[in-house]
DNA sequence: ATGGTATTTGACCAATCGGTCAAAAGAAGG
DNA sequence: CCTTCTTTTGACCGATTGGTCAAATACCAT
Protein backbone atom coordinates (compact mmCIF):
# COMPACT_ATOMS: atom_id res chain seq x y z
CA UNK A 1 0.00 0.00 0.00
CA UNK A 2 2.83 2.02 -0.78
CA UNK A 3 1.57 4.01 -3.98
CA UNK A 4 -0.78 6.24 -3.15
CA UNK A 5 -2.37 7.26 -6.44
CA UNK A 6 -5.27 5.23 -7.27
CA UNK A 7 -4.49 2.83 -10.52
CA UNK A 8 -7.90 3.86 -12.13
CA UNK A 9 -7.88 7.31 -11.27
CA UNK A 10 -10.12 8.80 -14.21
CA UNK A 11 -10.16 12.45 -12.52
CA UNK A 12 -8.23 15.70 -14.28
CA UNK A 13 -7.64 15.46 -18.14
CA UNK A 14 -9.07 11.86 -18.15
CA UNK A 15 -11.95 10.96 -19.81
CA UNK A 16 -14.78 8.56 -18.18
CA UNK A 17 -14.29 5.13 -17.85
CA UNK A 18 -17.39 3.97 -15.97
CA UNK A 19 -21.29 5.03 -16.45
CA UNK A 20 -21.03 6.27 -12.95
CA UNK A 21 -18.54 8.56 -13.68
CA UNK A 22 -19.90 9.79 -16.73
CA UNK A 23 -23.03 10.34 -14.42
CA UNK A 24 -21.64 12.13 -11.87
CA UNK A 25 -19.35 14.05 -13.80
CA UNK A 26 -22.09 15.30 -16.04
CA UNK A 27 -23.99 16.17 -12.64
CA UNK A 28 -21.02 18.02 -10.89
CA UNK A 29 -20.47 20.05 -14.30
CA UNK A 30 -23.83 21.02 -14.77
CA UNK A 31 -23.97 22.08 -10.54
CA UNK A 32 -20.73 23.99 -10.88
CA UNK A 33 -22.12 25.53 -13.96
CA UNK A 34 -24.88 27.24 -12.28
CA UNK A 35 -23.51 28.44 -9.04
CA UNK A 36 -20.32 29.71 -11.20
CA UNK A 37 -22.32 31.62 -13.26
CA UNK A 38 -24.10 33.10 -10.25
CA UNK A 39 -21.59 34.21 -7.86
CA UNK A 40 -18.31 34.11 -10.43
CA UNK A 41 -15.60 32.16 -10.11
CA UNK A 42 -13.67 33.43 -6.36
CA UNK A 43 -17.69 33.29 -5.22
CA UNK A 44 -18.42 29.98 -5.36
CA UNK A 45 -17.75 27.44 -2.99
CA UNK A 46 -16.88 23.81 -3.36
CA UNK A 47 -19.86 22.91 -1.25
CA UNK A 48 -22.46 24.64 -2.68
CA UNK A 49 -21.38 22.81 -5.92
CA UNK A 50 -21.03 19.41 -4.56
CA UNK A 51 -24.61 20.45 -2.80
CA UNK A 52 -25.89 21.67 -5.33
CA UNK A 53 -24.62 18.18 -7.17
CA UNK A 54 -25.96 16.29 -4.41
CA UNK A 55 -22.69 15.17 -3.62
CA UNK A 56 -19.68 15.16 -0.57
CA UNK A 57 -17.50 17.39 -1.36
CA UNK A 58 -14.58 15.09 -0.87
CA UNK A 59 -16.73 12.87 -3.56
CA UNK A 60 -16.68 16.26 -5.57
CA UNK A 61 -12.76 16.11 -5.59
CA UNK A 62 -13.49 12.71 -6.23
CA UNK A 63 -14.06 13.14 -9.54
CA UNK A 64 -12.34 16.68 -10.19
CA UNK A 65 -8.97 17.77 -8.92
CA UNK A 66 -9.64 20.86 -7.73
CA UNK A 67 -12.20 23.87 -7.95
CA UNK A 68 -10.17 25.25 -10.89
CA UNK A 69 -10.44 22.60 -13.25
CA UNK A 70 -13.92 22.27 -12.96
CA UNK A 71 -14.14 25.72 -13.71
CA UNK A 72 -11.16 25.35 -16.44
CA UNK A 73 -13.38 22.55 -18.16
CA UNK A 74 -16.50 24.57 -18.28
CA UNK A 75 -15.21 27.35 -19.59
CA UNK A 76 -13.77 24.98 -22.47
CA UNK A 77 -16.41 23.37 -23.07
CA UNK A 78 -18.12 26.20 -23.49
CA UNK A 79 -15.85 28.13 -25.82
CA UNK A 80 -15.92 26.19 -28.96
CA UNK A 81 -19.86 25.89 -29.06
CA UNK A 82 -20.00 29.53 -28.06
CA UNK A 83 -18.43 31.02 -31.26
CA UNK A 84 -19.75 27.94 -33.52
CA UNK A 85 -22.36 30.26 -34.87
CA UNK A 86 -19.65 32.83 -35.50
CA UNK A 87 -17.75 30.34 -37.40
CA UNK A 88 -21.23 29.21 -39.17
CA UNK A 89 -21.58 32.23 -41.10
CA UNK A 90 -20.53 31.49 -44.67
CA UNK A 91 -18.92 34.34 -46.90
CA UNK A 92 -20.22 33.09 -50.46
CA UNK A 93 -24.03 33.28 -48.75
CA UNK A 94 -26.21 36.30 -49.04
CA UNK A 95 -24.91 38.94 -46.27
CA UNK A 96 -28.13 39.69 -45.17
CA UNK A 97 -29.42 36.76 -44.74
CA UNK A 98 -26.09 35.34 -42.96
CA UNK A 99 -25.78 38.03 -40.35
CA UNK A 100 -29.20 37.99 -40.09
CA UNK A 101 -29.16 34.26 -39.44
CA UNK A 102 -26.05 34.94 -36.97
CA UNK A 103 -28.19 37.58 -34.84
CA UNK A 104 -30.84 34.55 -34.62
CA UNK A 105 -28.49 31.56 -33.45
CA UNK A 106 -26.81 33.79 -30.82
CA UNK A 107 -30.18 35.15 -29.33
CA UNK A 108 -31.53 31.11 -29.44
CA UNK A 109 -28.43 30.20 -27.30
CA UNK A 110 -29.15 33.23 -24.96
CA UNK A 111 -32.24 31.98 -24.50
CA UNK A 112 -31.16 28.67 -24.21
CA UNK A 113 -28.33 28.67 -22.52
CA UNK A 114 -28.61 31.68 -20.43
CA UNK A 115 -26.46 30.29 -17.88
CA UNK A 116 -23.60 29.63 -19.72
CA UNK A 117 -23.88 32.91 -21.32
CA UNK A 118 -23.78 34.45 -17.45
CA UNK A 119 -20.50 32.02 -16.68
CA UNK A 120 -18.54 34.05 -19.56
CA UNK A 121 -20.21 37.36 -19.06
CA UNK A 122 -18.82 36.55 -15.13
CA UNK A 123 -15.50 35.69 -16.49
CA UNK A 124 -15.06 38.41 -18.90
CA UNK A 125 -16.46 41.14 -17.09
CA UNK A 126 -13.68 40.20 -13.76
CA UNK A 127 -11.14 41.17 -16.46
CA UNK A 128 -10.79 37.43 -18.48
CA UNK A 129 -8.27 36.12 -15.63
CA UNK A 130 -8.28 32.91 -17.11
CA UNK A 131 -9.10 32.99 -21.04
CA UNK A 132 -7.33 35.80 -21.67
CA UNK A 133 -4.94 34.23 -23.97
CA UNK A 134 -7.32 32.75 -25.63
CA UNK A 135 -9.08 36.49 -26.76
CA UNK A 136 -5.85 37.95 -28.02
CA UNK A 137 -5.50 34.78 -30.70
CA UNK A 138 -8.48 32.86 -31.86
CA UNK A 139 -11.00 34.55 -30.92
CA UNK A 140 -9.31 38.29 -32.30
CA UNK A 141 -7.93 35.88 -35.65
CA UNK A 142 -12.31 34.64 -35.66
CA UNK A 143 -13.54 38.21 -35.62
CA UNK A 144 -10.75 39.46 -37.90
CA UNK A 145 -11.76 37.04 -40.54
CA UNK A 146 -15.14 37.59 -40.29
CA UNK A 147 -14.63 41.05 -40.41
CA UNK A 148 -12.75 40.95 -43.46
CA UNK A 149 -15.85 38.96 -45.20
CA UNK A 150 -17.73 41.91 -43.99
CA UNK A 151 -16.15 44.30 -45.32
CA UNK A 152 -15.56 42.79 -48.56
CA UNK A 153 -19.64 42.49 -48.62
CA UNK A 154 -19.65 46.57 -48.32
CA UNK A 155 -17.51 47.09 -50.97
CA UNK A 156 -19.33 45.12 -52.93
CA UNK A 157 -22.24 46.97 -52.17
CA UNK A 158 -24.47 44.54 -50.64
CA UNK A 159 -25.07 45.95 -47.39
CA UNK A 160 -24.87 49.37 -45.94
CA UNK A 161 -21.33 50.88 -45.14
CA UNK A 162 -20.67 49.83 -41.12
CA UNK A 163 -17.32 49.21 -39.17
CA UNK A 164 -17.42 45.20 -39.72
CA UNK A 165 -15.71 45.04 -35.86
CA UNK A 166 -18.60 47.10 -34.29
CA UNK A 167 -21.33 45.48 -36.18
CA UNK A 168 -19.87 42.09 -34.60
CA UNK A 169 -19.72 43.74 -31.06
CA UNK A 170 -23.04 45.02 -31.51
CA UNK A 171 -24.78 41.38 -32.30
CA UNK A 172 -23.01 40.24 -29.47
CA UNK A 173 -23.86 43.20 -26.79
CA UNK A 174 -27.46 43.38 -28.12
CA UNK A 175 -27.93 39.13 -27.94
CA UNK A 176 -26.28 38.56 -24.62
CA UNK A 177 -27.90 41.30 -23.03
CA UNK A 178 -30.87 39.36 -22.83
CA UNK A 179 -29.35 36.32 -21.09
CA UNK A 180 -26.68 38.13 -18.99
CA UNK A 181 -28.89 41.08 -17.48
CA UNK A 182 -32.30 38.85 -17.43
CA UNK A 183 -32.94 39.91 -14.23
CA UNK A 184 -33.05 43.08 -15.34
CA UNK A 185 -35.25 42.77 -18.47
CA UNK A 186 -37.64 40.81 -16.33
CA UNK A 187 -37.80 43.39 -13.50
CA UNK A 188 -38.95 45.81 -16.65
CA UNK A 189 -41.16 43.80 -18.54
CA UNK A 190 -42.52 41.56 -16.05
CA UNK A 191 -42.57 37.81 -16.19
CA UNK A 192 -43.73 37.44 -20.27
CA UNK A 193 -40.87 35.72 -22.72
CA UNK A 194 -39.34 38.71 -23.84
CA UNK A 195 -37.48 36.36 -26.68
CA UNK A 196 -40.27 35.99 -29.11
CA UNK A 197 -40.31 40.19 -29.11
CA UNK A 198 -36.43 40.74 -29.13
CA UNK A 199 -36.11 38.21 -32.27
CA UNK A 200 -38.41 40.79 -33.51
CA UNK A 201 -36.94 43.62 -32.42
CA UNK A 202 -33.45 43.01 -33.54
CA UNK A 203 -34.48 41.51 -36.85
CA UNK A 204 -35.98 44.60 -37.58
CA UNK A 205 -32.67 46.69 -36.26
CA UNK A 206 -29.96 44.87 -38.50
CA UNK A 207 -32.39 45.00 -41.35
CA UNK A 208 -32.47 48.60 -40.98
CA UNK A 209 -29.01 49.03 -40.27
CA UNK A 210 -27.58 47.16 -43.23
CA UNK A 211 -29.90 47.82 -45.69
CA UNK A 212 -28.57 49.62 -48.93
CA UNK B 1 -16.60 52.26 30.89
CA UNK B 2 -19.49 50.47 30.50
CA UNK B 3 -20.86 51.65 27.32
CA UNK B 4 -19.20 50.25 24.50
CA UNK B 5 -20.64 52.64 21.61
CA UNK B 6 -18.21 55.45 20.94
CA UNK B 7 -20.01 59.22 21.52
CA UNK B 8 -19.45 59.96 18.14
CA UNK B 9 -19.77 57.16 15.95
CA UNK B 10 -20.35 58.40 12.31
CA UNK B 11 -20.07 54.94 10.69
CA UNK B 12 -23.13 53.64 9.02
CA UNK B 13 -25.62 55.92 7.66
CA UNK B 14 -24.17 59.01 9.43
CA UNK B 15 -22.88 61.60 7.36
CA UNK B 16 -18.86 62.00 7.72
CA UNK B 17 -18.31 65.14 10.09
CA UNK B 18 -14.43 65.56 9.54
CA UNK B 19 -12.07 66.02 6.73
CA UNK B 20 -10.59 62.33 8.02
CA UNK B 21 -13.47 60.52 8.13
CA UNK B 22 -14.56 62.09 4.67
CA UNK B 23 -11.11 61.36 3.45
CA UNK B 24 -10.98 57.92 4.06
CA UNK B 25 -14.49 57.08 3.84
CA UNK B 26 -13.76 58.51 0.04
CA UNK B 27 -10.75 55.61 -0.43
CA UNK B 28 -12.15 52.94 1.14
CA UNK B 29 -15.27 53.63 -1.48
CA UNK B 30 -12.66 53.91 -4.20
CA UNK B 31 -11.05 51.17 -3.02
CA UNK B 32 -14.01 49.10 -2.72
CA UNK B 33 -15.71 49.84 -6.47
CA UNK B 34 -12.05 48.47 -7.72
CA UNK B 35 -12.25 45.11 -6.09
CA UNK B 36 -16.12 44.53 -5.89
CA UNK B 37 -16.14 45.71 -9.91
CA UNK B 38 -13.71 43.37 -10.78
CA UNK B 39 -14.58 40.24 -8.46
CA UNK B 40 -18.18 40.76 -7.61
CA UNK B 41 -19.76 40.47 -4.06
CA UNK B 42 -18.93 37.25 -3.09
CA UNK B 43 -15.41 37.18 -4.81
CA UNK B 44 -14.26 40.51 -3.09
CA UNK B 45 -12.64 40.39 0.65
CA UNK B 46 -12.46 42.90 2.93
CA UNK B 47 -8.73 42.56 3.13
CA UNK B 48 -8.12 43.53 -0.14
CA UNK B 49 -10.29 46.35 0.01
CA UNK B 50 -8.36 47.48 2.70
CA UNK B 51 -5.59 46.94 1.31
CA UNK B 52 -6.31 48.66 -2.01
CA UNK B 53 -7.35 51.23 0.08
CA UNK B 54 -3.95 51.14 2.68
CA UNK B 55 -6.23 51.01 5.68
CA UNK B 56 -5.70 48.20 8.01
CA UNK B 57 -8.89 46.23 8.40
CA UNK B 58 -10.02 46.85 11.64
CA UNK B 59 -9.50 50.60 10.37
CA UNK B 60 -11.77 49.80 7.52
CA UNK B 61 -14.60 48.54 10.09
CA UNK B 62 -14.40 51.91 12.44
CA UNK B 63 -15.79 53.46 9.23
CA UNK B 64 -18.35 51.27 7.84
CA UNK B 65 -20.10 48.26 9.98
CA UNK B 66 -19.60 45.63 7.53
CA UNK B 67 -18.87 44.40 3.88
CA UNK B 68 -22.89 44.64 2.77
CA UNK B 69 -22.95 48.09 4.45
CA UNK B 70 -20.13 49.17 1.35
CA UNK B 71 -21.67 47.34 -0.96
CA UNK B 72 -24.80 48.68 -0.61
CA UNK B 73 -23.74 52.81 -0.35
CA UNK B 74 -21.78 52.18 -3.47
CA UNK B 75 -24.61 50.48 -5.25
CA UNK B 76 -27.07 53.20 -3.84
CA UNK B 77 -24.56 56.13 -4.44
CA UNK B 78 -24.48 54.92 -8.39
CA UNK B 79 -27.97 53.70 -9.27
CA UNK B 80 -29.00 57.51 -9.25
CA UNK B 81 -26.28 58.58 -11.65
CA UNK B 82 -26.99 55.59 -13.77
CA UNK B 83 -30.20 56.34 -14.79
CA UNK B 84 -29.76 60.52 -14.65
CA UNK B 85 -29.06 60.00 -18.83
CA UNK B 86 -32.69 58.30 -19.12
CA UNK B 87 -34.35 60.85 -17.04
CA UNK B 88 -32.56 63.74 -18.51
CA UNK B 89 -34.54 62.44 -22.16
CA UNK B 90 -37.07 65.81 -22.97
CA UNK B 91 -40.48 63.89 -24.29
CA UNK B 92 -41.06 67.42 -25.92
CA UNK B 93 -37.58 67.59 -27.57
CA UNK B 94 -36.73 66.62 -31.16
CA UNK B 95 -37.01 62.85 -30.95
CA UNK B 96 -33.84 61.46 -32.88
CA UNK B 97 -31.84 64.09 -30.96
CA UNK B 98 -33.24 63.15 -27.33
CA UNK B 99 -32.68 59.17 -28.40
CA UNK B 100 -28.72 60.25 -29.75
CA UNK B 101 -28.32 62.36 -27.17
CA UNK B 102 -28.84 59.24 -24.64
CA UNK B 103 -26.96 57.17 -26.12
CA UNK B 104 -23.75 59.28 -26.59
CA UNK B 105 -24.50 60.51 -22.84
CA UNK B 106 -24.44 56.41 -21.59
CA UNK B 107 -21.45 55.81 -24.18
CA UNK B 108 -19.48 58.54 -21.97
CA UNK B 109 -20.44 57.04 -18.88
CA UNK B 110 -18.94 54.09 -19.83
CA UNK B 111 -15.95 55.38 -21.10
CA UNK B 112 -15.52 57.32 -18.16
CA UNK B 113 -17.26 55.13 -15.36
CA UNK B 114 -16.45 51.18 -16.53
CA UNK B 115 -15.91 50.62 -12.76
CA UNK B 116 -19.06 51.51 -12.03
CA UNK B 117 -20.66 50.00 -14.85
CA UNK B 118 -19.11 46.53 -14.24
CA UNK B 119 -20.05 46.55 -10.49
CA UNK B 120 -23.73 46.93 -12.00
CA UNK B 121 -23.15 44.18 -14.44
CA UNK B 122 -21.44 42.29 -11.60
CA UNK B 123 -24.47 42.60 -9.30
CA UNK B 124 -27.54 42.01 -12.37
CA UNK B 125 -25.65 39.16 -13.77
CA UNK B 126 -25.65 37.47 -10.67
CA UNK B 127 -29.20 37.80 -10.07
CA UNK B 128 -29.61 41.31 -8.77
CA UNK B 129 -29.96 40.08 -4.71
CA UNK B 130 -29.32 43.24 -3.34
CA UNK B 131 -31.50 45.61 -5.93
CA UNK B 132 -33.86 43.68 -7.56
CA UNK B 133 -36.87 45.49 -5.50
CA UNK B 134 -35.87 48.73 -7.18
CA UNK B 135 -35.67 47.03 -10.21
CA UNK B 136 -39.17 46.20 -10.35
CA UNK B 137 -40.18 49.33 -9.13
CA UNK B 138 -38.34 52.78 -9.73
CA UNK B 139 -36.37 51.35 -12.53
CA UNK B 140 -39.54 49.82 -14.29
CA UNK B 141 -41.61 52.53 -13.75
CA UNK B 142 -38.90 54.87 -15.70
CA UNK B 143 -38.70 52.65 -18.20
CA UNK B 144 -42.49 52.53 -19.17
CA UNK B 145 -42.33 56.45 -18.62
CA UNK B 146 -39.81 56.95 -21.10
CA UNK B 147 -41.60 53.87 -23.56
CA UNK B 148 -44.41 55.86 -23.61
CA UNK B 149 -42.67 58.75 -24.65
CA UNK B 150 -41.29 57.08 -27.33
CA UNK B 151 -44.21 55.60 -28.36
CA UNK B 152 -45.83 58.84 -28.45
CA UNK B 153 -43.01 59.67 -31.27
CA UNK B 154 -43.84 56.75 -33.30
CA UNK B 155 -47.42 57.68 -33.01
CA UNK B 156 -46.65 60.74 -34.30
CA UNK B 157 -44.64 59.41 -37.02
CA UNK B 158 -41.22 61.33 -35.63
CA UNK B 159 -39.13 58.25 -35.66
CA UNK B 160 -39.45 54.84 -37.30
CA UNK B 161 -41.71 52.04 -35.93
CA UNK B 162 -39.84 50.17 -33.10
CA UNK B 163 -40.71 48.55 -29.65
CA UNK B 164 -39.81 51.34 -26.92
CA UNK B 165 -38.24 49.17 -24.20
CA UNK B 166 -36.48 47.28 -26.54
CA UNK B 167 -35.30 50.41 -27.91
CA UNK B 168 -34.17 50.96 -24.48
CA UNK B 169 -32.87 47.41 -23.89
CA UNK B 170 -30.88 47.38 -26.75
CA UNK B 171 -29.13 51.42 -25.92
CA UNK B 172 -28.33 49.87 -22.69
CA UNK B 173 -26.71 47.06 -24.20
CA UNK B 174 -24.95 48.35 -26.75
CA UNK B 175 -23.32 50.63 -24.62
CA UNK B 176 -22.78 49.22 -22.00
CA UNK B 177 -20.74 46.43 -23.67
CA UNK B 178 -17.55 48.52 -24.21
CA UNK B 179 -17.04 48.89 -20.54
CA UNK B 180 -18.41 45.55 -19.31
CA UNK B 181 -16.69 43.35 -21.97
CA UNK B 182 -14.07 46.07 -21.99
CA UNK B 183 -11.22 43.48 -21.91
CA UNK B 184 -12.85 41.46 -24.82
CA UNK B 185 -13.06 44.31 -27.08
CA UNK B 186 -9.62 45.57 -26.30
CA UNK B 187 -8.22 42.01 -26.79
CA UNK B 188 -10.24 41.44 -30.70
CA UNK B 189 -9.61 45.57 -31.43
CA UNK B 190 -5.80 45.82 -29.90
CA UNK B 191 -5.11 48.35 -27.82
CA UNK B 192 -6.62 51.28 -29.11
CA UNK B 193 -9.31 53.24 -27.57
CA UNK B 194 -12.66 51.60 -28.71
CA UNK B 195 -14.61 54.72 -27.82
CA UNK B 196 -14.53 57.10 -30.82
CA UNK B 197 -15.19 54.61 -33.24
CA UNK B 198 -17.72 53.28 -31.23
CA UNK B 199 -19.47 56.45 -30.98
CA UNK B 200 -19.46 56.67 -34.83
CA UNK B 201 -20.95 53.15 -35.27
CA UNK B 202 -23.54 54.06 -32.52
CA UNK B 203 -24.65 57.22 -34.32
CA UNK B 204 -24.78 55.16 -37.50
CA UNK B 205 -26.41 52.54 -36.09
CA UNK B 206 -29.33 54.21 -34.38
CA UNK B 207 -29.89 57.11 -36.76
CA UNK B 208 -30.98 54.22 -39.59
CA UNK B 209 -32.92 52.42 -37.07
CA UNK B 210 -35.20 55.72 -36.48
CA UNK B 211 -35.05 57.53 -39.75
CA UNK B 212 -38.94 57.48 -40.38
C1' DA C 1 1.22 70.52 28.97
C1' DT C 2 -3.36 68.37 29.59
C1' DG C 3 -7.50 66.15 28.99
C1' DG C 4 -10.81 64.55 25.94
C1' DT C 5 -11.94 62.95 21.46
C1' DA C 6 -11.03 60.73 17.04
C1' DT C 7 -8.40 57.40 14.82
C1' DT C 8 -5.54 53.31 14.29
C1' DT C 9 -3.88 48.84 15.28
C1' DG C 10 -2.49 43.98 16.91
C1' DA C 11 -4.40 40.20 18.69
C1' DC C 12 -7.99 37.44 18.42
C1' DC C 13 -12.49 34.71 17.19
C1' DA C 14 -15.85 31.50 15.09
C1' DA C 15 -17.01 30.15 10.61
C1' DT C 16 -15.84 28.86 6.19
C1' DC C 17 -12.57 28.14 2.54
C1' DG C 18 -10.18 24.52 -0.75
C1' DG C 19 -8.29 20.28 -0.19
C1' DT C 20 -6.43 15.58 1.99
C1' DC C 21 -6.67 10.97 3.80
C1' DA C 22 -7.65 6.58 5.51
C1' DA C 23 -11.17 3.80 6.06
C1' DA C 24 -15.84 2.23 4.98
C1' DA C 25 -19.21 0.82 1.67
C1' DG C 26 -20.73 -0.72 -3.12
C1' DA C 27 -20.32 -3.12 -7.34
C1' DA C 28 -18.78 -6.84 -10.20
C1' DG C 29 -16.82 -11.15 -11.52
C1' DG C 30 -15.44 -15.66 -10.33
C1' DC D 1 -18.81 -16.82 -0.80
C1' DC D 2 -14.45 -14.17 -1.57
C1' DT D 3 -11.62 -10.90 -3.95
C1' DT D 4 -10.69 -6.80 -6.30
C1' DC D 5 -11.67 -2.43 -7.87
C1' DT D 6 -14.61 1.67 -7.60
C1' DT D 7 -17.08 4.92 -5.10
C1' DT D 8 -18.36 7.38 -0.91
C1' DT D 9 -17.68 9.44 3.43
C1' DG D 10 -16.36 11.47 8.14
C1' DA D 11 -12.81 13.46 10.22
C1' DC D 12 -9.48 16.54 9.67
C1' DC D 13 -5.92 20.34 8.04
C1' DG D 14 -3.94 24.95 7.39
C1' DA D 15 -5.37 29.21 5.36
C1' DT D 16 -8.64 32.74 4.84
C1' DT D 17 -13.08 34.76 5.70
C1' DG D 18 -15.94 38.76 8.01
C1' DG D 19 -15.87 40.82 12.19
C1' DT D 20 -14.68 42.22 17.39
C1' DC D 21 -12.21 44.39 21.12
C1' DA D 22 -9.21 46.63 24.17
C1' DA D 23 -5.43 49.14 24.07
C1' DA D 24 -2.47 52.36 21.78
C1' DT D 25 -1.85 56.47 19.20
C1' DA D 26 -2.85 60.89 16.85
C1' DC D 27 -5.37 65.09 17.02
C1' DC D 28 -7.02 69.28 18.99
C1' DA D 29 -8.89 72.81 21.95
C1' DT D 30 -7.96 74.74 26.23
Amino acid sequence: MAGRAAKSQTSGTGKPRTRIQKRNREMILRAALQVFSQHGFRGATLDQIANEAGLSKPNLLYYFPSKDAIHHELLQGLLDTWLDPLRAMNPDGEPLDEILAYVRRKLELARDFPRESRLFANEIVQGAPRILPYLETDLRTLVADTSGHIARWIDEGRIAQVDPTHLIFSIWALTQHYADFEVQVTAVLGKDDPYETAATHLETLFRRMLAV
